[in-house]
DNA sequence: GATTGTTGGATTGTTGAACATTTTGTTGTT
DNA sequence: AACAACAAAATGTTCAACAATCCAACAATC
């Protein structure tokens, strides 16, 4: 099902691996923090199940699981700690775990986070590099519309939205906020079917971007929580049809 | 160490407990979870680490721990991934695992979330049993005061927050809140003793309950905003002693 | 015929032991 | 004192087993 990798026998998930880091030239000075075998297990799920391979409801079974990605069940079980505590997927307790499936009531609440810690980090002005980087996530949509990059156009107004709790300068508000936007790529795969979609969201964020370019948090705050309800108007409608 | 069960032989941490749920006469029509050991684990250990048992940077040993609370090494595994997930223990790859340390900057870390959630949430408003949760907060705050219970007023204190919160009717806020106040449980021992402290915050929680009674949501946010910033600023100066 | 046991297989929860890998402390040498 | 080699301890991971639970199919009952 999950094309991993062919054969289990020598996996690139297995912990063992070869070259130790550096080459054979140079030695590394950074301390490389070699990802473990279940954190590397937990991101081949989270990328499966944002790029709707493992679409929401799917039961993963351990042993499957197991084998397919050649690690032992062990493991596996720790990687869906670490997706659980992310909402990814839900645990039944002796059922299994499940992709994640939001319901609409789900749609709000994550909402009731956007405006939160989007709008709070607005409001708090930022510094001139971070406004910066949310002008590059402004372009960065606006190339990819002008190449008609419905993809890259998604992952742009993602960027910008990251870019935007950014400007807080929290560790933990960024990693909420990532946990949030991965939790919304659990339901864009419908929304992002019908075209215009996009194209209002780039007015949009190029007005909050030139507001906060010209020092109005307040302004730019108003026009963020605007945007997100009219958002989460449409992904409701679309997700109650 | 930890006063968790003298035998580990019959351990009430282990999984086959004896009495199915609902009492002899009764039928629990709900359905009970039972909490498997892995979190049963997690729980003790995120109260030996709230309690102040376990201070923050001690090492927790996965064998230690393991027979020490009659479970196997893979259980304790399991617990850490969940208290790691909340920021109650940090990991450092084949180093193990320490209770989490906050440094200043942490604090204001801390600070910017809370910020975001509890202001946003009473900008919301919240519904008429909502604030009279936080009443109800107010007043247990007032009664332990009365009774000289300082213990009783710190976790008054976090009720009243988490009632703040709450007004969203936001599942993922709330449990955001609830590891944020967890977190700041790491620091508050030393920051709980000096005695007038609390009682500054009583009459803040007081202000900030009558603005919202009022329906005056905006007045109540202003409140809160300065509480924050003033509370910011005591823990930052008991911090950099 | 629909509801209520019963049974067996499949899956999860947990354990215990083993081994590889990394870290760390120690020892011995220069 | 600095340094390399080595031994001990702890973690990361695997494996195999068993208990507990769930589920679907079937049998039994009214």
């Amino acid at each position: 099902m999950a094309p991993v990798n062919a054969n289990s026998e020598t996996s690139p998930l297995r912990g063992s691996s070869a070259a130790p880091q550096g080459g054979p030239a140079g030695i590394s000075r950074l301390r490389v923090a070699v990802p473990s075998v279940a954190t590397r297990v937990a991101s081949e799920l989270r990328l499966q199940i944002a790029e709707g391979v493992l679409p929401p409801g799917t039961k993963l079974k351990e042993e499957a699981l197991s084998e397919e990605l050649g690690v032992s069940r062990n493991t596996v079980r720790e990687a869906f700690a670490e997706l659980a505590s992310e909402r990814l997927v839900v645990r039944q307790p002796n059922r299994g775990v499940f992709v994640a499936s939001l319901e609409v009531s789900d749609i709000h609440d994550v909402y009731a986070v956007r405006r939160a810690i989007e709008v709070s980090a607005v409001r708090g002005g930022g510094s001139p590099e971070s406004v910066a980087a949310v002008r590059a996530a402004v372009e960065e949509g606006k190339r990819a519309a002008a190449a008609g990059d419905s993809e890259g156009l998604g992952t742009a107004n993602q960027h910008f939205h990251g870019a935007l709790v950014a400007m807080a300068g929290s560790e933990r508000l960024n990693t909420i906020m990532s946990q949030v936007l991965a939790e919304m790529r659990l339901f864009f795969h419908r929304a992002a079917i019908d075209g215009g979609f996009y194209q209002d969201y780039l007015a949009d964020n190029e007005q909050i971007c030139t507001a906060l370019e010209a020092g109005d948090a307040e302004l730019a705050a108003e026009r963020l929580l605007a945007y997100l309800a009219r958002s989460e108007a449409h992904q409701t409608a679309v997700h109650t049809s």
